[in-house]
DNA sequence: CCGTAATATGCAACTATTTGCATATCACAA
DNA sequence: TTGTGATATGCAAATAGTTGCATATTACGG
């Protein structure tokens, strides 16, 4: 399970409530991991259970309150051993390719416009990640040095979405002519 | 939930044992859809149950018998509705790029270590798809005709690894030059 | 004052998946 | 005859993830 090393390796960049770990996992881990705001807690509470994370209740002006967690040296000491461990080959459970492969039951019209619909969603995607991209071009040599690896989780980001664009317009061509 | 669609998918076009699918699952289906023979007996079991699909015990000369699935008409009609349907978009869930985004605690040989391991196993993926692809070439116009769309798929597959490799190559430039 | 949206946290029930175990048939080779 | 490997099916327990519900604070605009 590597929900929890997700959100150890973001606590361990910056403490953080439930609410700022869900805001990161959409901005910067969304395209290579997902997670609810329920899955968060829940993780949370487990992973305070077993020491590897506590947390403090912090007051805010104009907000309610908010727990913020932080790594602990256990915490630590166990992200580490996992970081040397080799993860598993990525699972992929794609439902769209499900339906292709069984394309010949189905109207090549209906097929075509849950393409378009994906591709929508992918260009988006792919829009938003370019401009970080850029932003990032903009940074200075040692800001751009802290987020290395970050950006080189954002390149994998936009060349997943270009392939998948590229391959979209394949399935495009086939079913047009068709 | 989608392992239904999938192993729906596939007796449409052809009857078969979980053992059969499983197989399937792991030739045909696997670079987009993955099922352990736990998941996929669980399910066939509990589609049994709903009626989407039958079974009859099947004697065989050399080897033990074998529970061979058919769709029911109810699973046909099912099929289709859910064919029907817009998928949600893919969930992804890659731990290698979790630790990645972590990378700076972690020694870059380690890293790099890690990266070729998986290069070795997407480069065996990408090689085993190109020669699926030259056979499919070989066919003919007929043949091709009725595999079109698990080609699509299989497209797919191929498009995705070699950006995977490509992604690859910058990464491990990145952790040489460190 | 009322509705809406962002911020913030959580429970309970259900569904899906993984892990570990368990068994049996048959072919083939040592 | 003993072991190995492919074929074939399954249960039980644990873990992980989803869905639906529930609540509360504060800002801001109408």
């Amino acid at each position: 399970m590597s929900l929890k090393h997700a959100i150890m390796v973001l606590l361990e960049t910056e403490a953080g409530s439930g609410y700022d770990l869900l805001k990161r996992f959409k901005q910067r881990l969304g395209f290579f991991w997902q997670a609810s705001h329920q899955q968060i807690y829940q993780q949370l509470k487990v992973m305070h259970k077993e020491g590897l994370i506590d947390y403090q209740w912090e007051p805010q002006l104009g907000k309610p309150d908010k727990k913020v967690y932080i790594m602990t040296a256990f915490g630590h000491e166990q992200l580490v051993e996992w970081l040397h461990q080799i993860s598993k080959p990525q699972k992929i459970n794609d439902s769209f390719l499900v339906k292709l492969y069984g394309g010949h039951l189905l109207d090549k019209v209906v097929l075509l416009d849950e393409l378009y619909q994906h591709v929508k969603q992918h260009k988006k995607a792919l829009t938003i990640m370019l401009a970080i991209e850029r932003e990032y071009q903009q940074l200075s040599q040692q800001e751009r040095n802290d987020l290395a690896f970050p950006f080189l989780t954002l390149r994998r980001g936009i060349i997943g979405e270009q392939a998948w664009l590229a391959w979209a317009q394949e399935v495009e061509v086939f079913l047009q002519e068709k």
